[in-house]
DNA sequence: TTGTAAGCGTTATCAT
DNA sequence: ATGATAACGCTTACAA
């Protein structure tokens, strides 16, 4: 009824445990036919590793951990999780093509007892490595204990470059908004409301100053017309709402996130407004749920899953004692689809 | 550098490692004046309990893992995700609330070697239980290895109970189409086009039952609006393109889940077409996206997140050893909103 | 190219 | 109520 261990294979196969290990770790000193016996001994008896052993035995741990925000709100969570989910799935599949297992990790930062658990979860034994996503790739507590604990990671867009953290990822914050802001003068637009991100997350400082930046240079930025959320849905909605019913409205909504974006749909929805004709729509990121929107939002390209991909990749070649070099900036790309009309 | 182990700690509190093993455990024969010595070494240490040890050592690994099919095309993936996205927050919470953590395990349902990936995951050590979504949950290969294992496991969503395998949650699928395409005739349509699950999706055709059943007792179901998606928003588009240029087009379209009645709203939008005025659109799910969609959608509410919750609250009572007995179909609710009109 | 022996950090058994 | 010691299944020296 127990599963069957290496012995069991060895002697089958009628060798020591070692070159049995050795043949699963796909060593290389090892006779073919060797090696051929083993496998066969293997399938033979349905064997599969146990990972407990192996970690316990000092190797790699095989297992990753991706740690983000979650709040105790089930909802807020769903909504804001199509980011987290983009990364996850660039992240399995890293894992999946490199043997690795991913373990889901959240961490509320709003919780009064985050950082104990924050320091739990990041001295826990069994994961060779983290993935950090935004905002907690930004924070000071974890940034600290990543560093004192030496801790092998990658984080997702971060706001800065770390010399201590040198594995991260994200893209040019600044430029992806100045492009769509550019745009967006591009196509006539002069009156251009702005729904910026949340004040934790880092990269929105960025974005805003992107934005903010080009519209002073065409002398048409208005303070007026700036409005924060938090990246989901209900405050690009409330947000567009509020903007959309000013005495003079906007002729288009820069939100610095797609979520936010389609939130600002559903006001131009319940305010009878067309996009594009009676107001146009400008996101950030690229997700799923922009290109299945109606009109299809247009946006900068974030080639989240890649990123996803690529940060992982990196870090298992970290945790494998490779020093990884890695494309630290990926490209954007300004997706034009309908929700932006001339003016 | 290496962390504290169980000895550290025992010499600091002088007591022996399985006493402080207790304690971490907790139970009950400890002292409350040791607890508190061993408890206190523990804080100045910094310790934490190393996962891969215990799991050795034959106790509880606290680790479960979410099997989900994952095929090779990123995107594809991305927009199906959205269900096991829920699923996996629900999971996810239960986990934390346990001091549980969750793997995230794709399967490829159509890569050659599935089975022998499908057989090295279920017989890994590591985990204490899975929660195997569809439509791996109704697939033979998975069900035969899981009862032969004698895995502990939970079903989400399956098609049918299974004695050898009593822990599954779910909604009555039939039951829930039903109640929609009651729904729309109430609301007046007649010409109802339908978009079909997968195949290897069993509820789906519990769901096409409960479809055909409404309008063959009505007198107006008709073979030449049926048709059949994956469940992805692509499909959607193509079958609504298709149902919406019949020369009798349909005043509704019923999907049998949200992502693929966002794909019809995106043909109605392609094809000039106003929903609810010129059709009517109603899906299953509500899934995040369906509630931020312009107009809001009908739909039929799973409470998704609420049903990986129990399950997994199930699942990890079970891998300790509880007789865990859990209210298997979860109420639907049909959600009236903004995407079907009167005729 | 292969094998032997030690040890990884925990829990379980059986003492005391 | 607490402790000594033996597993658990693997990898990593080091030997042969």
């Amino acid at each position: 009824m127990s599963n069957p261990t290496i012995h069991d294979v060895a002697a089958l196969a009628d060798v020591s445990i070692k070159t049995v290990s050795r043949v699963l770790n796909g060593e290389d000193k090892v006779k073919p036919a060797t090696r051929e016996r083993v496998m066969a001994a293997v399938r033979q008896l349905g064997y599969s590793l146990n990972l407990s052993a192996r970690s316990l035995s000092g190797a790699r741990n095989y297992i990753l951990g991706l740690v983000f925000h979650a709040g105790a709100d089930e909802t807020a969570i769903a909504l804001q999780h199509e980011y987290v989910s983009a990364i996850q799935i660039g992240a399995i599949n890293a894992c999946r093509a490199n043997g690795y297992h991913l373990m889901m990790e959240p961490l509320d930062l709003t919780a009064p007892d985050f950082e104990t658990r924050a320091s739990t979860l990041l001295n826990m034994p069994v994961m060779d490595g983290f993935i950090i996503m935004p905002p907690l790739c930004d924070h000071p507590v974890i940034i600290d204990m990543l560093i004192k604990r030496g801790a092998n990671c990658v984080r997702i867009s971060p706001s800065q470059a770390l010399a201590d953290l040198p594995l991260h990822v994200g893209i040019d914050d600044y430029q992806a908004a100045y492009d769509m802001t550019g745009h967006l003068l591009d196509m006539g637009h002069r009156r251009i409301g702005f729904i910026g991100g949340p004040v934790d997350h880092a990269s929105a400082a960025d974005r805003f100053r992107g934005f903010k930046n080009v519209l002073e240079g065409a002398g048409c930025f208005a303070a007026s017309m700036v409005r924060y959320g938090d990246y989901g849905w209900d405050s690009g909605l409330a947000a567009g709402l509020d903007l959309l019913t000013l005495p003079e409205r906007p002729t288009a909504i820069f939100a610095l996130n797609d979520m936010m974006a389609l939130g600002v749909y559903s006001a131009a929805h319940r305010l009878n407004l067309h996009i594009p004709n009676d107001v146009s729509v400008a996101g950030i990121d690229d997700t799923p749920s922009s290109r299945i929107a109606t009109p299809p939002l247009t946006t900068v390209r974030q080639p989240i899953m890649a990123m996803g991909f690529a940060a992982t990749e990196a870090l298992i070649k970290a945790s494998a004692g490779e020093k990884s070099s890695m494309n630290v900036l990926f490209a954007h790309e300004l997706i034009e689809r309908d929700s932006i009309g001339k003016r």
